[in-house]
RNA sequence: GGAGAGGUGGGUGAGUGGCUGAAACCAACAGUUUGCUAAACUGUCGUACUGGGCAACCGGUACCGGGGGUUCGAAUCCCCCCCUCUCCGCCA
């Protein structure tokens, strides 16, 4: 979430922001904020003073009765019971203020970076970078949903049959090859620094809020009702929130961490024409990358996240874009994002396998994840993450461009993990 | 799930209803001294919001697990919740 001090002092340019972003209720947004924002300070002070009062005559009742002046202490103390209501009455007014505050901060998603372009949707996003060769299949190829069938790795009746729809079986070989990206990814993450870490995959409403899937996306969160918890839609959640509430020294900066887990998603609504076998599942595997910056290195950082990315889809030998997206593309929390695209040869389409994204603050703002700066003051840090990556689209895309007529190859760099080149 | 103990500043840990935003020690930071390292000594050393200077600063308020309550006044008393530890039960 934004800083109410920096909707106040850069009002223009936050207004601007979100214009770019084709975001609608900015205006009136903006302008709420503002107007609580001085209603709350004026209560406050109200209030502050209305207390700095009691809490001198309290004082003064103990000194009137230990130097045993109980008549005035008796008088005083009724001075003080009246003020009471008052400050009662400001508590209350204030507490609606600061509630308000938050609510209206939530409503509004964070300002583009300068370089972000504009636009309103995916067809103004930006390719700013294309490797490898779109491959030629021949007449017969056959999307995934069909090979996964064909060679029995993937089964989606299964999946069906045990939990619903959205939830696939992998078998054999199809297992193998999930177990396989997997520790790929991740031993690829840890020769670039990162260090791994096996969270939770369930988490409590204040982590939610501090990544800023709630309130936004309740609804697309599967809910622990019994227990007040929510299944992870990303490892983002709770690799981050390991720093709410933190404060980290010069030493222990920058945080480079990278953990693996399922990840669920209820996708309420979002099943079209283009969700058709891997591309859309209620729970998928993925390796997430996730960094905690000075805000003066938090861009570089994003091109080295994002190098790192490719480096896995060039190794894996797919066909990819990089797409800056435009301000009205991009995630709700973030300030700068890339998104990678492969090629999916059979589906003739591209297929979203990464999204790397610096949020800069407006993590940091409802973590509460600070540091103290060279002059000793306290400031917030930039938090960035990435996909890297999701195993769906990949697997989906190594399926159909990599098929043959002796059967499905795999990518050379996975075959030590695999422990087979072929699926036949 | 049952019984008991406990949750205080970066850590250990004191705390009587007003003199406590909080002792002491450790750690950290700055300085002094010593030929270096070390040691010793001195000082600094929570966060948020807020008012003013609109900068290094000064003031106010709040915060001693969280939320309520009693009281003129609560870290200290009462209630609820959460968490941790120990023992028992159950169990991968």
């Amino acid at each position: 979430m934004l800083q109410v001090a920096a909707i106040r002092e850069q009002t223009n340019t936050i207004l601007e922001g979100l214009r770019k972003r084709n975001f609608k209720d900015g205006e009136t947004l903006v302008r709420a904020v503002l107007e609580n924002d001085q209603r709350r300070r004026d209560t406050q002070k109200a209030l502050d003073e209305l207390k700095a009062k009691s809490n001198a005559d309290a004082k003064k009742i103990g000194e009137l009765m230990k130097s045993g002046q109980s008549a005035d202490a008796t008088a005083l103390r009724a001075a003080v019971a009246a003020d009471k209501e008052n400050v009662k009455n400001l508590e209350a007014s204030f507490e609606e203020f600061d509630q308000k505050q938050l609510e209206l901060l939530y409503k509004i998603p964070n300002i583009p970076h300068s370089n972000v372009p504009a636009g309103v949707g995916a067809e103004d996003n930006v390719t700013v970078y294309q490797h490898g060769m779109v491959p030629t299949l021949p007449a017969d190829a056959q999307p995934h949903w069909e090979l996964i069938k064909k060679y029995d790795i993937i089964d989606f009746d299964l999946g069906t049959k045990i939990a619903g729809a959205g939830f696939p079986v992998y078998k054999g070989k199809g297992a193998r090859l999930q177990r396989a990206l997997i520790n790929f990814f991740l031993d690829e993450a840890v020769s670039q620094g990162y260090r791994e870490i096996q969270p939770p995959i369930v988490v409590n409403a204040d982590s939610g809020y501090g990544t800023g899937q709630l309130p936004d996306k309740e609804g697309q969160m599967y809910f622990v009702n019994e227990d007040g918890l929510y299944l992870i839609p990303t490892a983002e959640v709770p690799i981050t929130n390991l720093y709410r509430d933190v404060i980290l020294g010069d030493n222990e900066l920058p945080v480079k961490n990278a953990g693996y887990t399922p990840c669920f998603r209820r996708e309420a609504g979002s099943w079209g024409a283009h969700v058709r076998g891997l591309n859309r599942l209620h729970q998928f595997d993925k390796v997430e990358i996730v960094q905690i910056r000075k805000p003066e290195e938090s861009y570089e950082t994003l091109e080295i996240m994002c190098a790192h990315v490719q480096g896995l889809l060039e190794k894996l030998e797919l066909p990819y874009r990089k797409l800056l997206l435009c301000g009205g593309d991009m995630g709700f929390g973030s300030a700068m994002t890339y998104d990678l695209e492969v090629f999916s040869a059979a589906q003739q389409r591209w297929l979203e396998v990464s999204s790397v994204s610096n949020f800069e603050t407006f993590q940091a703002n409802r973590l509460k994840l600070r540091y103290k700066n060279k002059e000793g003051k306290m400031q917030l840090l930039h938090t960035l993450n990435g996909s890297a990556l999701a195993l769906p689209r990949i697997v989906a895309s190594i399926l159909e461009n990599n098929q043959t007529p002796e059967g499905i190859r795999i990518p050379k760099v996975l075959v030590p993990y695999t422990g087979f080149d072929l699926i036949a």
